[in-house]
RNA sequence: GGGGCUGUAGCUCAGUUGGCAGAGCGCUUGCAUGGCAUGCAAGAGGUCGUCGGUUCGACCCCGAUCAGCUCCA
């Protein structure tokens, strides 16, 4: 057997398949273009789905990837076994070879064998394989070509050996090569490949697609059977390299090594706490350069959620070490300096990973004090009642609605203690898990597919063109037979200058016009599959038979996109590759791209930034593009392969599908970006760039909307506009009317402070005569007082100033201020403030029964109100029989 | 996509069945004090995230919305 680093692994295994005739493919992003129904790639087949599919077509048959894959969230989810076992990662590499339609069993299956045997050099008395118990022709290309001992092929059963995308859809048997590596974690002497000891390693796992599931579970074969195979690159360094765990192989020493120089010990490839830790630090380090640097950045939700959730397991494990955030920085370098080679998009994002990290710490200690703060509590509330055990409520709250760790939760019962009801835990852990899962399973209709082939797309050049009608869908997508007069729904064309909505560009608007009628498109969508569906409206005849009749026919028709719309967008689209240009010239080049829309009247564009942008960056970046814009730079399209085009630096993002041959735009020598879009011919076109406004949209993602040429005349007309109403209401002029508002402004201070002296010696003046009104009954003092025209608080102040003058403190003596108002001309309000043994709220309610109304209070202050004005005349005496009554 | 929690003074946070918006730190001013986080006193600072509803009365209850935190998928 060879000894192979995995740098040489890679290179071996790329050149081997090329030599086979396989183009060699670069790995995809680790988030899945196009494809929402898993959360990162997490095999090598991802980015061929649609090949596989056939939703596309390759202008290859065979291809070779070494592929970032990442199993953390979605269905795949290793993140809590990380650490714990030799072989498990969030991050990991999959080498594999595809054939799309080409070959099938027999080449794949000799392929795998030569590599293993002859490149590898694996004595093949250390491999065995299954295939499925149905699949009798893999089964005798083993037996009778490869000529291996039918002992060592295992036939087993759906379980293992078949693999499906989906619930339906392209599937097939599957072969697995595996390799015993003479060591059993459990020790076994005398097992076989189905145990989970570890002694047996899967390392090649070869997929035969050749059936399609429809929806009733039927299988039928594929016209073009595929090949879709996958070896992991870290547990094949591992055999290579001759050690009993993944973490001893050069894909894990070098990270290990850092953290024994670090904390000074050594580390053993055991079960006690340091090595699991070791382990955990060094697998997440990795995966956080790597997520870093497809510009995904902690969050609550999504990807983002999964990079928080991974960073904070990190983030506990080093703290058992006692390792600080620049210990782990460090060894997020090594990572670059260990891989960047392969993956130079590391080493760019290196910045952006630092940065993330130490934010992220800064957090994760934030929600630890909190969490602490309210454990601390608990725990002195239950020694206070003396009870023993921390309840599954409370540690689940903890965890679910604070972020506070479980673990952290247990070590702290230890140290006073205590138990935590840990049953009660897993419980609500599993409800909540399970509630979860009830998704809906909401059909998007872009997502619908229809039996015809996707609509060319003639609009690049031509904005008029005659075309094919061949089908008309309802507004619930479908299709329709001779649809009436009035109808609205989408129309569906052979070809078609309308460009539709994706990349961020607005789909077209415009006019389909035929003998017996026409059209008027407001908006222009397509199909995963890449049929393009006009929206609108039918006036008139349209005398299109559903496309499965006898007497179909398509109707020849002139199709007008709405010119002055497309050409306004396109500017604006333009505009958007010049902002981002000139963004990363300001920002630097870590402020790229998160989204972007652009439609006739603005452009908005997400990109990744911390913090909000100065006036002077605005200002700046306005400038730069309306350069660019002046010096009229040519806009020239270049299409190209997507490898070509990587080569060459093209910006690229990844929440837009891309074919195999891709589309450059370049802008003079300032852009250079991936772009599906239309755009103008000559920088100059787009005329004038103004940013509207700046803002956030999420942590660490901040969003500019601009506008350009005509646009950005209608908001100076609306700025013009205010500027004169405002002139014309102040009797001012341009030049004056900043220095008019000034004055205003410190008039407007200066008399609502008079305003509150007057208002103040008002009723200072007030409460001294109303002060003399008081009246006396027995030990008892009371003030009954009929005001209009005060509000709440008013009379609430004023109570308040009599009550100051009214120092009964020396005597000791009990009294009562009631005022009433007639307020706001539609109810009587009414306040009682008392002091010593009388009760303000019970004297409240007695007013309020007597008046018809409701009110309440404290034994201090109460107030109260009614709508029934019958009584106000007589207020005051009413009152003071009350009172009378209730001093009784 | 589905839950939970939070939003009150510059900061950290209290706020009781709905009934006069608070504390600590910080800030300003005055007085005291050569001793390391100085003492005393006075004062300023609030659209209680935003909008709407219920109520005599809303920081508190209800609805919507925005922002942040957090768990699950």
């Amino acid at each position: 057997m060879k000894y192979l680093l995995s740098n040489e692994l890679r290179e071996l295994f790329i050149a081997f398949f090329k030599e086979k005739g396989h183009k060699h493919i670069p790995s995809s992003s680790l988030i899945p273009a196009g494809d929402n129904s898993i959360m990162f790639t997490n095999a090598g087949m991802v980015q061929f789905k649609d090949y596989f599919t056939e939703i596309t077509k390759p202008s290859f048959k065979r291809a070779v990837t070494v592929q970032k894959c990442m199993r953390a969230g979605g269905k795949h989810n290793d993140l809590e076994n990380v650490g714990k076992t030799t072989r498990h990662h969030t991050f990991f590499e999959m080498l594999g070879n595809f054939s799309f339609g080409d070959y099938f069993k027999n080449e794949a299956i000799e392929f795998a064998w030569d590599f293993l045997i002859n490149e590898l050099e694996i004595d093949d008395k250390k491999l065995f394989v299954t295939v499925h118990k149905n699949d009798e022709e893999g089964y005798l290309i083993w037996k009778d070509k490869i000529k291996i001992d039918e002992k060592k092929i295992y036939k087993l059963d759906d379980e293992t050996n078949l693999w499906q995308m989906g619930d339906i859809g392209p599937c097939g048997y599957s072969s697995e090569i595996f390799f015993d590596t003479g060591f059993s974690e459990w020790g076994h002497e005398e097992c076989d490949i189905t145990c989970d000891c570890g002694r047996y390693l899967e390392i090649w796992n070869l997929v035969f697609m050749q059936f399609e599931r429809d929806i009733n579970g039927k299988l039928s074969n594929l016209p073009k059977p595929s090949i879709d195979t996958g070896m992991g690159l870290e547990r094949m360094a591992r055999v290579l390299q001759n050690v009993k765990s993944n973490y001893d192989s050069d894909v894990f020493t070098p990270y290990i090594s850092e953290i024994d120089n670090i904390t000074g010990k050594k580390y053993q490839d055991g079960d006690d706490p340091y090595d699991t830790a070791a382990r955990v630090i060094s697998d997440h380090i990795r995966t956080s350069v790597f997520l870093s640097s497809e510009s995904i950045f902690p969050s609550n939700e999504g990807r983002g959620y999964v990079f928080r959730r991974i960073l904070r397991r990190l983030f506990r494990y080093a703290l058992k070490l006692n390792l600080n955030i620049n210990n782990l920085v460090y060894i997020g370098n090594t990572v670059v300096l260990t891989m960047a080679l392969f993956y130079p998009e590391i080493r760019e994002s290196f910045g952006i990973f630092e940065k993330i990290i130490s934010d992220e710490f800064e957090r994760f200690k934030g929600t630890l004090n909190s969490g602490i703060k309210l454990l601390e509590d608990e725990i002195s509330h239950l020694e206070t009642k003396k009870i023993k055990i921390i309840s599954g409520d409370f540690a689940f709250k903890l965890y679910d609605t604070y972020g506070f760790p479980i673990d952290l939760t247990i070590d702290a019962a230890n140290e006073n203690n205590l138990n935590v009801d840990l049953s009660r835990f897993e419980k609500l852990m599993q409800n909540q898990k399970n509630y979860s899962k009830q998704k809906k399973g909401k059909v998007d209709f872009i997502g619908l597919d229809f039996d015809l082939n996707p609509t060319i797309f003639a609009g690049y050049n031509n904005l008029e063109e005659e075309a094919e009608i061949i089908g008309f869908l309802d507004e619930e997508g479908n299709l329709l037979n001779n649809p009436e007069n009035n109808a609205t729904g989408f129309l569906i064309s052979d070809k078609t200058p309308f460009y539709a909505e994706s990349g961020g560009q607005k789909g077209d608007e415009g006019i389909i016009e035929w003998q017996s009628g026409d059209f008027k498109v407001d908006k222009t969508i397509k199909t995963k599959s890449g049929i393009f569906l006009h929206h609108g409206r039918i006036i008139g005849q349209l005398n299109i038979p559903a496309v499965n009749s006898p007497d179909y026919a398509q109707v020849k028709a002139f199709f007008k996109v709405n010119q002055k719309l497309r050409r306004m967008t396109e500017a604006n689209h333009s505009a958007t590759h010049l902002l981002h240009a000139a963004l990363r010239e300001v920002l630097g080049s870590s402020s790229s791209q998160q989204g972007s829309y652009v439609d006739s009247e603005k452009l908005r564009f997400d990109f990744n930034y911390t913090k909000p942008l100065t006036d002077d960056e605005i200002r700046k970046i306005e400038m730069m593009v309306n350069d660019f814009i002046f010096s009229n730079y040519a806009v020239q399209i270049e299409e190209t392969e997507m490898e070509t085009a990587l080569n060459s630096g093209a910006l690229h993002f990844f929440d837009e599908k891309y074919g195999d041959k891709v589309r450059i735009v370049n802008i003079g020598d300032v852009s250079r970006e991936f772009c599906g879009g239309t755009h103008i011919e000559r920088t100059g076109s787009i005329g004038f760039f103004k940013i509207t406004s700046e803002s956030s949209v999420a942590s660490g993602i901040r969003r500019i909307e601009a506008v350009t040429g005509y646009n950005y005349l209608n908001t100076v007309y609306i700025q013009e506009d205010n500027l004169n109403n405002i002139i014309v209401l102040l009797n001012s002029n341009k030049a004056d009317i900043y220095n008019k508002i000034i004055k205003l402004y410190y008039d407007y201070e200066f008399i609502e402070k008079e305003n509150k002296e007057l208002k103040y010696s008002n009723f200072m003046l007030k409460a001294g005569k109303l002060y003399k009104e008081f009246k006396k009954l027995g030990d008892y003092s009371y003030l009954i007082k009929k005001l209009d025209n005060f509000n709440p608080d008013e009379l609430k102040e004023l109570a308040n100033m009599v009550k100051s003058k009214y120092d009964l403190s020396s005597d000791g003596d009990s009294f009562v201020i009631i005022l009433g108002s007639f307020y706001q001309n539609e109810k009587i309000i009414y306040i009682a403030i008392a002091e010593g043994s009388m009760d303000a709220a019970k004297i409240i309610k007695l007013i309020s029964e007597e008046l018809g109304g409701k009110g309440g209070g404290k034994k201090d202050f109460a107030q109260g109100g009614t709508s029934n004005l019958s009584k106000y005349e007589e207020f005051e005496t009413t009152v003071e029989k009350i009172i009378k009554n209730y001093l009784k």
